[in-house]
DNA sequence: TTTATACTTTTGACTAATCAAAAGTATAGG
DNA sequence: CCTATACTTTTGATTAGTCAAAAGTATAAA
């Protein structure tokens, strides 16, 4: 039976390894998950006996074909209603994530089909990550992370690794959403921040920071 | 905790005895969730030291003030979920009950007040059943059921009590949509059966299929 | 008053998921 | 080669919900 939990452990493993290259550890799982490492291990061993991924004790485990094929439809649903609460019942996009969370275990892929039909096939959900199509494919665009980014460079930012509420609020109040075109000012080493120059203000962001914001050449 | 499972007890007991009279014994209660009587009783044992029902051992179970409210706003959130599913994303009405089954236990207040507000709060369902208001209190009208209408009445078709959804399709197709004008042809007492003219059809239905389909005066 | 019947409750067992803590394993450093 | 460390796995307990079947109770009929 594919139970939410097994959804969300299946999410996670896709979430923490994209591209189906590395092994994910035990450890890495659990604290995705905020679960104990314990809790992780019995439920590895459940989802490799249903073959939905393989397990090498002590080195980790990987998305089966299987496995990758329902966590892909997870994360479609997932960033489909997210988009939906944002686009057609005017939730702010800060808020969203945690909603969908709940939300993606239980809508049909009826109403997810409809809901993509309404917003007209998007490719992207509101924090910039691609939405998975139908058939699992996921769309694609090049990003970089602020942090790496050169001064005098007119970027545009394209998507929020940190999902947090507060980041996220911050970011918006400072200009920083998506599809916002910023450029570089200055990159100071000593103090390890970045000037960036937005719409209507000019922010000074620490390196860490930068890090969580992606972006693309404008 | 009010995990689902104490929600759709909650709301089964409200749908059993809408208007807080009667006792509802365990074995109904059981029967409307398609559980056991001993499952049934010891999730009434878990609600009662909740103080969500009052039990009187071997007689019934009755909501308390929290439990009714609990469940009144259950209600409100499945009835707004499937008047959205039909208006706005456009689904059929006989399917949208199980997706709101599952819906109801995880839709935020701010979404449904959100839907709320699109629908321009709509006080009945698309199967004509009431819609609770924020506040738990209960727009009503006046229903009887088709089996007890006279020959020649002009009625107008308001609810459905049966939610199947095979019913739900074959009253559609012969024109028992909500909102239907209809009249009463015939009663052959012998036959059991009721005439009705609907828009465009002339139907015979038995007495017990007219039992589930609720009218008011045209 | 007694008994049969229908219903309710209790009991004991099971599953999915979790945690805390004990036991086991891989490996880097000496 | 040995050991300390960090990680993983195992073990045993717990919770919510369920079922099947045994035991108990209320009541209508004899």
């Amino acid at each position: 039976m594919i139970t939410s939990t097994v959804e969300n452990y299946l999410k996670a493993l896709f979430l923490l390894d994209q591209h189906g290259e590395k092994e994910v550890s035990t450890g890495e799982l659990a604290k995705s998950l905020s679960v104990t490492p314990g809790s992780a291990t019995s439920m590895i061993k459940t989802l490799a006996e249903a073959g939905l991924i393989e397990h090498r004790p002590h080195y980790g485990v990987k998305l089966t074909e299987r496995g990758r094929t329902l966590a892909v439809h997870v994360v479609r649903r997932h960033r489909i209603v997210e988009l939906f609460l944002v686009e057609i019942l005017g939730m702010d996009w800060s808020k969203v994530h945690d909603e969908a969370e709940q939300l993606e275990h239980v809508v049909s892929d009826e109403v997810i089909e409809r809901m993509d039909v309404l917003l007209k096939h998007p490719t992207f959900d509101p924090h910039g990550d691609p939405i998975p199509r139908a058939d699992g494919t996921l769309p694609s665009q090049s990003h970089y992370t602020l942090s790496k980014s050169k001064v005098g460079q007119q970027l545009s930012v394209s998507r929020m690794n940190d999902q947090d509420a507060d980041f996220l609020q911050f970011a918006e109040k400072h200009g920083l959403m998506i599809g916002e075109k910023i450029t570089i000012v200055e990159h100071n080493k000593l103090a390890d921040s970045l000037t960036i120059k937005t719409r209507d203000n000019t922010v000074i962001l620490g390196l860490s920071a930068a890090a969580n914001i992606e972006v693309c050449d404008a």
